[in-house]
DNA sequence: GCATAATACCTCGTGATATGATGTATTTCA
DNA sequence: TGAAATACATCATATCACGAGGTATTATGC
């Protein structure tokens, strides 16, 4: 997938990864691989973006003198997820706007 | 829609919104304002970027004193539209990871 | 024992791009 | 006569995905 069609999904997919289950960076890159692909660099801005919006808190927990970061998501982030919902609905509109044959009147 | 989203959509819709019938830029503000906004300054960036990636032709009719740019598809540009609906699969399969119930095993 | 991969975090710079603001010129209509 | 609609255009700005690069630990293969 194209960089342009993933923005406003990949907010979207990183909540939606840790929705049910807190999560880390590097766990949350390889849940989601099998449906879309993102680099590091991408994830971690995602992921301070989706903190400054209140949409999901973090926790650093010591394990075996390895860092790491938990991700946890808020009732703003939930909120996120059912807002996205009603936007497919439009986008599925969209779609069909772009598949129909003879515009034309 | 939010632009994050319109993003990857925009280009695919305009080429769509000239599929079946040579169109101008007001025109195809007009057509497209029932399924998605945009402003003229975003339609003719798009328009731009199109004619360079040679997936629509321009051509300048003077009618009555007023300049109009009418767009044509090109075979590229209904290549680009058929490769849409192919990542569109990709975008569905998206859309249930986001929308199911509980990801955790 | 040692190199390589995997795990796990991070920052910086760049390129793509949607949009508001702004400008030009004509026609239509109240 | 003046406002709205038609029709084009440019520029600056903000957002954001990503490649390149960095640090540190643990596991695995040779």
């Amino acid at each position: 997938m194209n960089a342009q069609m993933k923005r406003g999904l990949l907010d979207i997919c990183v909540l939606a990864a840790i929705k049910d289950e807190d999560s880390y960076g590097y766990k949350i890159i390889k849940d989601m691989k099998p449906y879309i692909e993102l680099s590091e660099a991408t994830l971690y801005t995602i992921l301070k973006r989706l903190e400054a919006a209140d949409q999901l808190t973090v926790r650093s927990i010591e394990q075996d003198g390895r860092l790491r970061k938990y991700y946890h998501i808020t009732g703003t982030g939930l909120k996120r997820i059912e807002e996205f919902k009603d936007e497919w609905k439009e986008v599925v509109l969209l779609y069909q706007f772009i598949t129909k044959e003879g515009h034309h009147e």
